[in-house]
DNA sequence: CGAAATAATGATATGCTGTATCATTCTTGG
DNA sequence: CCAAGAATGATACAGCATATCATTATTTCG
């Protein structure tokens, strides 16, 4: 079974623990997700589904999808590129806290991690003393990734 | 002297000494981002002209000039927001790095801050050890204000 | 000075992202 | 089966942004 079709079952199953249905067309958006490590736009996941399975589903629906996703924890929006990715711990059992992304500004692959407690806690201490309170340390980190620095060099 | 006439008067000579012209209309833009400590969109800065100047700029102009004052280092653009910003530190002589802005969920304020360096550090050892290379420590930190927080509370 | 080059701005069209609204279809529980 | 709710479709529109070509200002230099 391949990667996609194991990440899309274990979502099927924590949406039906929630009382929520992961139908065809939102498995298909998902998927669309899943197949890549590059965050995709609405519009590009509209292309992907009808390219993919001849389905072609109105911008709206795939914002709705996209609202649907990600209340589920399933999918991530990335604000400064006005764009959406797959959760990386789609397979996880347990809940997780608010992640980073590093974007790479050549080929615009995405990583989601996790930055340590200390650097977290540095930060919110930055932001304490400029009179504001951290609401979500999700961070969207302007970076360039091993392969793309090693291509340059 | 008001404020911003402060400040349009040191940019002028900022951007004399590089070679550059701040125009009348630059200067009309320029003034829409220091009257307002929220960020504002291109299009809420062709109102502004209109409305402060009786100057119709087309949006493409005003891009154009939001893309001059972004080379010139007197206005920053927050992507999560697709707005912009004047540079808080357009008065200062001295050359800047790369600042971090907190963002007001709930009144928009927005506040540019230099994080500390040992903490920058630490986001940098994150990225690094993730396999990635920190291209710009930009943030855009999503956070509540104290004036709105005790307004909550 | 005056023509040529360069810089700045205008006009128009268009593309992408996202939402509002109302209609329709599908699913499900009683 | 039917009523209610969930999901999806259709259409229109608003906001952000760029491409392209035309025009106007300004500067440079013989």
């Amino acid at each position: 079974m391949s990667r996609v079709q194991i990440a899309i079952n274990h979502a099927e199953s924590s949406c039906k623990a929630r009382g929520a249905k992961l139908t065809n067309k939102r498995k298909q958006v998902l998927s669309g997700l899943l197949q890549s490590n590059k965050a995709r736009s609405a519009y590009q996941l509209v292309d992907y589904c009808k390219d993919e399975f001849g389905e072609t589903l109105p911008p709206m629906s795939v914002y709705r999808i996209l609202d649907f996703l990600q209340d589920e924890h399933l999918v991530h929006k990335l604000k400064s590129a006005n764009k959406y990715i797959a959760c990386a711990h789609i397979n996880c059992d347990h809940a997780h806290g608010v992640s980073q992304f590093l974007i790479c500004n050549q080929c615009e692959v995405v990583k989601e991690i996790t930055i340590n407690k200390s650097t977290i806690n540095g930060l919110q201490r930055n932001v304490e003393d400029a009179g504001f309170h951290l609401a979500s340390p999700q961070l969207e980190i302007n970076a360039v990734c091993d392969s793309c620095k090693n291509r340059a060099a």
